[in-house]
Order: C-alpha cells, then structure tokens, then sequence
DNA sequence: CATTAACCGAGACGGTACGTCGGGTCTTACT
DNA sequence: AGTAAGACCCGACGTACCGTCTCGGTTAATG
C-alpha cells in the first residue's frame, strides 16, 4: 500500500509526487463504482486522476496491482464494536464485513482479483498481506476479549489455537463472502443470528 | 448445454452441429487449464475446437457464458456418499468439493465468472442455474438421509428448515471456497474433521 | 502500387474492401497537405478514410509504405508534351515537375521517404519501383522523338545509350529537385530556358 | 557551432560546458551512424554524451537543429582541389561530395532535414545558412580558377553571372545527390568524366 | 573569499503516437 | 440455414519519446 517502494536510496532526481498516488488510487475506486472491474480501464482511471498513463504503471504493474491497493485501505476500516458479548461482537463485525462488501468498490473488486491470484502467486501475495491477513487481528481480539470476559476456555496447544483461529476466519468470511456474492441475499440481522448461534454452538464442538 | 436454446421453431435450414458444441465446451475447459480466465480469448477457444468465431457467437453471448457452461458440468459430477454418518458424508463431499475447487478450469474460472455477475444480473442468473442451485440437492438430500438414520430432528417449520439449508450451504460453500482461493491453504482430513465438528455442533444449536 | 498483394490464391474469407484501400490513400494525401510528413499519424490516416487502424497496418507495414503509395500514383500524371523541339519538350516535362513538386502532398513526402529509404533497402526497391523508374520513360520517349525529328544522332553502343539516359535522368531530376526543394528559388521560365540549354548543350559534348 | 548562442549578455553564473556541446554533437554523429534519422532519439543522445537530456534542450530546439550543426562541419572539409584544369576540378570536388554523401552520417541525416524544413521555414534558414550556401563558395572559386586559366569568359552582367552561378550549383548539387540517394548507384570516375563533360559542354552555351 | 546565478545529473511528469490484440460483426463461398 | 475463413470497426493495451519540470548539487565570475 504505501511503502510499495521501500525506497532504498533514489535520492536523485525529481522524487515521485505523493499527491498523484492518492488521486490515482481515489480515482481507481471512483472507477471501480462507475465501471465495476471488467470495464475499468487503465487510461480512465489516469485521466480520472488528471496524471499520464506512464505515472501508473511508473508505480503498479498493472490493473490487478492497482485495484488491490485502491480496495485494500477500505478493508482497515473494520474494527471489533464491543457490544458486551461475543455473540453481539460477531454479529457487529458481520455486519460492518458485509455492509464494506456491498460497496460497489469491493463487490466488483473482490471476486475478481482473487480469482487472478489464482494464476498469479506475487498478486496472491500481495492480497494476502494488504488485505485478508490484516483482518485476522478481528478474530484474534474477539478471542482474546471472550477469554477475558470467560466466555471461551482457553486452548493449551498454541498451534491448535492457530489452526481453530483460521478455521474461524475461514468460516466467517467464507460465508459472509458467499452469502454476499454468490447467493446474493442481504445479510441481514436475521441470518447474522443465525450464524452466530450457528459458530458459536461448533465452537464448543471443536474446542473439546 | 441445458437447453440454452430450446429450440423453439428451428424447422428450416441446416441443423447446428452438435459436435461443435462438445468441441466447442471441451476447448474451453482445456483454454482455461492452459491459459486461465483472463488469457482465455474467443478466438483461441475457436480454433482449439476446430471451428469458426460465427459458430461460437451463434451459441453463446461471449465468453462469460460460454465459461459458465463448460465449467457447470463438472460440478454435477458432486454426489454426496454414504459414509455411515452424517459426519462422514459431510466430510466425503467437502473433500470432494475441494478436490474440484482445486482443478484448474474451475479454480481460474469460478470466481472470474461470479466477479462478473456482481455487474450482470443476467450472468448471476445464469450461474444460479447451472452451478449453484443443482449443489443445494446435496444439502437436502443428506438431511434427509440424517433425518432417516434419526441423527438430526425434523424441523417443524418448513421456511426455517429452508432458511437453515440455505444457511448450511452458505458456511460449507463458503469456507471451502476460501479456505481453498484465498486462504490457499489445503483442505485435508485435519481440516474437514475440524470443520465437519464445527458444522455439526453449530447446527445443534441454531435448530433450537 | 495496386497489386500489392498479387493474391496467391486467398479466395476463402471476407475480401478486402477495394474502396477501403482507395479511401485511404486519399486520407494519406490530405493529411500530407494538412500535417506534412513528419506530424502525419497512422491513427489519423485512420479516422479520416473511416477506416479502422487494423485495416491499414494489414495492408501496409507503415508510413513509408503507406506514403510512397499514395504519393506514386500523382507522379503517373507527368506525360512528355509535344512543343515542336526537344527544347520545348523538355522545358515542359521540367515544368510538370516543378509543378508536381510544389504540391504540397509531394513537397514534404518525397524527401522523406527517400532519407527512410537510406536505411531501408525493400523501401529503396519500392520507390523505384513505384515511383522513380516509372519517370525513366519520360527521358526515353524524349530522345525517341528527338530521333524522330533527327535533332540528335543514334548512339550506336545501346550500353552507352542506356548510361546517358541515366546520366539525364540524375542531372533532370536532382537540379529540378534541388533547385524546388533545397534551393527554394522558383522553377520559372527563365531558368527552365537556361536548364534546358545547358543539357542541350552538354548533351552534345557527352555523346561525341 | 556557429555562433549558436552569440551570448549578448550572459555575464554571470556558471557558463555552459563546452566539453558538453562537443559531446554532443560527436554523440549525435554515431547515433546517426548507428541508428540512422528516424530511430535516433533525443534521450539515446544525451546517454551517448554522458549528458542530460536538459543540457540538450538548453542548446538546441529539437533534433533538428541539433542534426543539422551536427552534420554542418563535416561540409566545411569539402575544398576545391587544384586538378590542373576546370574539368579536373570540377572531378574532384564531385568525387569528394560523393564520397561525403555516402558517409553513414550525412546520407541518413541531410535528406531528412531538408524533408523536415519543407515545412518548417527557420529550419530551411538554418540549413541554408549552415550547410547550403556555405558551399557555394566552391563554384565561386572555381570560377575564379578557370577566368585566371582562362578556361572562361567573364561574364557581364553580374546578376546573370550569379544565376548561372545557381544553375550550376544545383546541377551539380543535385545531381550527385540524385544519383547517390535515390538512384543509389555509384559515383565513380566514369560517371564523373560523363557529368563534367555534360557540365563544360553546358556552360559555354549558357554563357553565350 | 563569500555570494550568487546559471549550470548540471537524474529522473518523474503530462502528453501523443505507436503497433498489437481481442471483441463482436459482417461478407464471402461452400455445405 | 449452418459453416470456415477472414476482413472489418472498435477500444484498450503497454511502451517509447517528446519536451518540461523539479530536485540536490556544482562551478566560475562578481562584489
């Protein structure tokens, strides 16, 4: 996201405008609610951000590049609402998760750089750490708020922590993502019920 | 594929070569192996099946739908297995699942063409179809076949029993889905036993 | 010039369009005069013949190409007036050429792709081929009728003969060039008279 | 070169390199060599001189100009050789321009220019002034050579003897750059002996 | 001998054109 | 009417140069 280019020591020359990184990355977005992915292309989100064809691609590789980092800052808006119990602290961040990824930005987004980092590991990487890793904190907080209220026992085995933590992550953005996408109904106050009581109950199940 | 013409009134003239459409579906699958969603081109497809762009666009509107119905097929082949126990045929057809999601026709194209149909309602229309819905059997069938061996109670409400299937679809779907494109990480026997307890506990508890 | 393509035998396939080429090459004409060489773009050769980029890159390799074809067919216009005398018909045929010069269209093509042509030998080929020697016959049938009119004796060695035709040729053009182009003084009557009568005069001193 | 800048006032600060401009101007020399006209580039140059692209824009308008007193000199080595008679005279100086014009440098670049200057009036000003007329003190020497020879008669009138002056300058001019360049075929000896005859024979009924 | 103004290198910048690729349509002759 | 072939219009691609504009850092005449 920022810091893409560590910049090792380029003391030379003109230096790269900050300005033109935000208006590009302001208009990719602007883009992505116009447009949707398909259609966006490289020269309107350049004249969109008022900047040449050659200062995008001077910082990304491409569109797949781009639109990552254009969606990824959204994503660092969730946070973990305290609503008093974990049930309600997961129904809040369902709802934030699914109310980001109604966003036209993200919806058209999402799907469609996942499914390029099929074939493409540095873009998989880079999704990975500009977005999905980042959200594992929300599941870790959780947690670590249930321990303090003794709400969930602890685990001993720190790797079977680990492994439940993902399967976790796994299930709640899994199903929030196809609920969203796929069968395209609301998540609304209803389903997040549902499903909360739903991985709370398995929770026990695999914690024992 | 299914009925994508249902031949209305097609009296007069030369009959469409049924050859070209396996050609035409069977090249596809294996542009997508070689290529990829986004490096797939119609005219490629054309000439691996030995046949010309008019009789591509005569059948299919363009590339989304024509991806769509090559990839559908394979997901018909999903049967749920008897295993002995609800938990075992549960984890015979996520595995099964995920031993799909991880072929490279599927992989490259399943998010591709969902990314596409949050801009095409046609498309996610299309997608319902042939793809999802037919999987939902899969859910019904094995509570039917946990309601006969007396492992789950019968819900006494039909729309919440169709909400809970729905439900249900929506967390294995989901989770393997990302736990195999996102999270890029296997789904073994380790993982589905967890999963599967997860599942299980959890539906406990939303069904009282 | 036509005939670019002597078609081998391509009979399958939509033809290409005749009025395509003709368009064209009257767009590269008018964009000459408007543009000159230098700012002339294929994009715009292009949009003025209707026509669509593709089409003219699968007819010409480029520019030069493009242009020398286009220019070659004015130079088809030069013919030798009958004035009575060798004189008179040769300050007609330099005063054709003055004028075809001062054209706008021919004016800043014509050094153009003869500076490209350095550097490009199929280029070279195809300007004479096109264009240069096609002028030859101006010098040819001038002394035939000045024969005719026993103005000039035979040569009797026809590899001599044909060295002095080229020797006319080079001095004819490249003074009325040089003179139009370099010098940018005016092609008038009077220095066509002076022109005329030295060739004459020399011509005498060479043949004997 | 000539009094690029005549530097009316440039009292203070740090003056330009001349190291760099004749950099430059060597760079420009092999990179037409290398490239040619129409592939040399304005950045390749200042790479070539170890200079930045400024330093080049600083001193010259574009190619062009650049181009133009790059290849300026090289005229300056032409001179008129003392043969022994006119016709010896006028052999050598032909043979020295066509050894000239077949130099990579001057071949690919003065065509192109003068092409360029149809257009462009500053730029013929300057060709003229740096490369033309500079020139044309050969013909006025020679002149002077063959009155003092007496191989001449004085003409009169000095407002014809410096059109005949003209004449010949862009016969000569011409003709080897026609036979050179567009013809492409060699300027040797024979050929030389032909043209001076033609050009003696000529004069003396010019000047009659 | 400090000031200072123009010089210089590097390289980012907004542009324009390039030549290619793919999409989807149309026009042939043939089946 | 379907088909293979391939030309057609269109729009986007990613690259190359253009000529300009900052930067930080010299460098020589002037004061």
């Amino acid at each position: 996201m920022q810091s893409r280019t560590p910049s090792p020591l380029p003391r030379t020359g003109r230096p790269r405008s900050a300005a033109a990184d935000a208006a590009i990355l302001e208009a990719t977005r602007a883009a992505l609610v116009d447009l949707g992915w398909s259609k966006l292309t490289m020269g309107d989100v350049a004249t969109r951000a008022g900047v040449a064809k050659t200062t995008l691609y001077r910082r990304w590789a491409g569109k797949n590049e781009l639109v990552v980092d254009a969606v990824a800052v959204l994503f660092d808006e969730l946070e973990l609402p305290d609503n008093g119990s974990l049930a309600a602290d997961i129904g809040g961040v369902v709802l934030q998760f699914a109310a980001l990824l109604n966003r036209p930005e993200t919806k058209t987004a999402l799907m469609a750089v996942v499914a390029e980092s099929t074939r493409d590991e540095p873009l998989r990487e880079r999704i990975r750490t500009s977005i999905v890793d980042r959200q594992k904190r929300l599941v870790l907080e959780g947690r670590a708020r249930a321990h303090a209220r003794g709400e969930l026992p602890l685990e001993a085995d720190p790797a079977a922590a680990a492994r439940t933590a993902d399967l976790i992550f796994d299930v709640v953005a899994g199903a929030v993502v196809h609920r969203t996408l796929v069968s395209a109904e609301p998540v609304d106050e209803e389903w997040v019920d549902r499903f909360t009581s739903l991985l709370l109950g398995g929770l026990a199940s695999v914690q024992s």
